[in-house]
DNA sequence: GTCTATAGCCTGATAGAC
DNA sequence: GTCTATCAGGCTATAGAC
């Protein structure tokens, strides 16, 4: 007998909640969550949907795995801007890193937004204490690098609201952009663009 | 999308039928076209379910009436660009005008992230005809002006798309930006923030 | 024009055979 | 561990009384 929680130990488990995680990530990213069924998760998973809630107890239970999953890599890379790097530097850095994510993790942006536009009834806690205390703290350390003069005066939080909206724009509305842009590939010239946009806003 | 239906005669049917559109905002803006419930929206607009019917014919009927009236509006900013006029001040404007919009309608900014988030399925032939059409006009007039030095040289549809991003965002994370900025109002410093960071993007 | 009643399907979740 | 069968409730939409 097994905890709830305690890791899944053949390799038929394994492989099975991979699966339906990656099936979740599809159909919530898309639909929310109460756009979502289970019938549909269960489908694309290749399982039927009593096999899948043998995996899973519930609905919500996927969708808590799948946004705890997430939450944990979607601020690695504001954790890993340097406070002893080249101010400027570190910003572009975070930038480059972030708009990576959007292109190889575009799922999770949709996913992490759709959670936020529904009024982040999950991860409002997460969202007021943790991320709250993480934006403050670099918003802090944005400060001290003007104050010095090493990057032009801005509003800290609203700086680093910029960077979440310029680079998450790129995944969640890809198919506004694509439509647009027709032929051309929107990452083509995104990095060169958000890189003139932050140097041209923050050198000195 | 649809055409309009013919236009209702009586008062009754006027405040009803604007009861439902609002009601049907509020619950498509925060769940999503398949999460939203036909309930819902009549219970919101104080009507029975089947009474709400006899108004629309269906749950889509209402969703396209509702997004129908909102691409009329949501374009207006950037029709409203004048080629005759100083360019960084018709960017400003523009800027401050798509801020406003974020301000005061933040259910239709989600209401459209929703549908674009979701693939745009209902709107994606007016994003790769009517839109697309828009945008390569006014990013030719850009162009013109960075070719005449007016403006600073970027990549025109980047720019543009870098204004959707950047004002939308507050009416779409309105709750991730608030819980990180605690009592302040996100309002208060983003005009000047927005502001500042184009014309240090676009003074030549 | 608005209601009650309900059709008919889909939903999340469970029971029990194997 | 995985399946078929199934539940109770929620879903969109319709019928028909008034």
């Amino acid at each position: 007998m097994t905890l709830a929680k305690a890791r899944p130990r053949t390799r038929i488990q394994k492989k099975n909640r991979a699966a339906i995680l990656e099936a979740a990530l599809e159909v919530f990213s898309t639909h929310g969550f109460r756009g979502a069924t289970v019938d549909q998760i269960a489908s694309e998973a290749g399982l039927s949907k009593p096999n899948l809630l043998y995996y899973f107890p519930s609905k919500e239970a996927i969708h808590s795995a799948l946004l705890e999953r997430l939450l944990d890599t979607w601020l690695d890379p504001l954790r890993a801007i340097d406070p002893q790097g080249e101010p400027l530097e570190e910003v572009l850095a975070y930038v480059r890193r972030k708009l990576e994510m959007s292109q190889s993790l575009p799922r999770e942006s949709r996913l992490f937004a759709m959670e936020v536009i529904q009024g982040a009834p999950r991860i409002h806690d997460v969202l007021s204490s943790d991320l709250k205390q993480l934006v403050d703290e670099t918003a802090a350390l944005l400060e001290d690098w003007m104050a010095q003069g090493r990057i032009a005066r801005v509003h800290p939080h609203h700086l680093i609201f910029s960077i979440w909206s310029l680079t998450q724009h790129y995944a969640d509305f890809d198919v506004q952009v694509r439509a647009v842009l027709g032929r051309e590939d929107p990452f083509a010239a995104a990095p060169a663009f958000l890189e003139t946009l932050y140097r041209r806003l923050l050198t000195p």
